[in-house]
DNA sequence: GGAAAAATGGACTCCAGGGTCCAGACCATT
DNA sequence: AATGGTCTGGACCCTGGAGTCCATTTTTCC
């Protein structure tokens, strides 16, 4: 309810968010307000100043990702060949989904789906469901320039993703541990638009 | 810690795993015993008699539901043509994460997962691993008989699971409303299957 | 029918954690 | 130097919900 205009402190607020952000993200939504303001270097109050309650606190950083998480996710050009294209953007899919702080924010997402759902909509549409019309953007352009022969591009986006993504998602979500070297990420990349072009190349 | 082994209600036990499996289900895991409790028709203190606490009864629950889990999943036949193995395999998993129980699943484990990894791990293994290793099995025999051109049955597994359950599985984590249809399951497993020949079949 | 165990429900304890308050320190700006 | 704002840290209040207790009733088994 206290509207801050004051001379606050725009860097402390974000220094706030990144704690916030790991701490809630590693030790689950239930992580205590306290142990924030530590990892913050950051007295309690100061944060309660910042963002008025511990849901806006979530709401915040849950924001901030929206922003920042349809950046890298463009539509792979048309210029390359749409192999390479596929790679890339699917690449681009897994650092998403698998770096740390994708992780630890998907999971607090879904932890905070019941209170908040809202938020979690919020997410999804700029996460997975961006990426997915983005993707059937370019498989449709693709296909009207005779380079590729897909009937419905939102399926075949689903179905591209979901080979990129595989288990990974959903075993991060279980904390179950997975070597993701950059290595790895590019050859599955590499083999997913591989394979992607055989099911529908042209003929 | 109590060890129960007197005259204890078999059948009430039962009941009250199924009412816990669908209030945390729910509501989320901070869901209250009390409302547990009221919901399976039992007193507070019968269900402490049962399991020992709010942890143990949680336990329980994902303890059945791993038993149950693994059994639908039986490795297609391969006696069939193997499109139509794969489709029908990818519509047991598609039933199996769209179901409401198997999603409140999920989610209930996913939310555990900070306090509970075993918990979580025996949660994946049953489920996620088990699946993509018995269809890698199946990959692997077709494989042998020429029917298939599969050069890395895991990987291989990996993108059609993927394939069929898409983005479904996070959209029913975060919340978000999907129609799954029977027929729409249908349609998506046998598209699944029929691209996944054209990408891995003998020439 | 009677004894042992289990179930009931409702009151009770206890505590973690959200949120508040305050007194003093620390800036800015005027 | 004075005023109006923020920051600190630590004590503090308060609530929800886990878990316990208990007197009474019901069930089960001999």
């Amino acid at each position: 309810m206290p509207r801050i205009v004051g001379q606050i402190d725009q860097a402390k607020s974000q220094a706030i968010l990144d704690a916030a952000a790991e701490v809630l993200g590693t030790g689950g939504l239930s992580a205590p307000m306290d142990e924030i303001a530590r990892r913050a270097c950051v007295s309690k109050q100061t944060i309660y100043n910042h963002y008025g309650s511990k849901a806006e606190l979530i709401r915040a950083i849950v924001d901030r990702r929206v922003e920042q998480i349809a950046a890298p996710l463009m539509a792979p050009g048309a210029q390359e060949h749409p192999q390479e294209a596929l790679a890339g953007f699917g690449r681009v899919m897994l650092e998403l989904v698998l770096r740390p702080l994708g992780r630890s924010m998907l999971k607090m997402t879904v932890q905070a789906a019941d209170d908040m759902p809202d938020l979690a909509r919020a997410f999804y549409e700029a996460g997975p469901q961006t990426s997915r019309r983005r993707l059937a953007e370019f498989l449709r352009q693709e296909t009207l320039a005779g380079r590729l022969a897909v009937d419905d591009p939102d399926q075949a986006a689903d179905f591209f993703a979901g080979m990129v993504i595989g288990v990974r998602q959903i075993s991060g979500l279980l904390g179950v541990e997975q070597t993701a070297t950059p290595e790895a990420i590019e050859q599955v990349a590499q083999e997913a638009a591989r394979r992607f072009m055989r099911a529908y190349g042209v003929d």
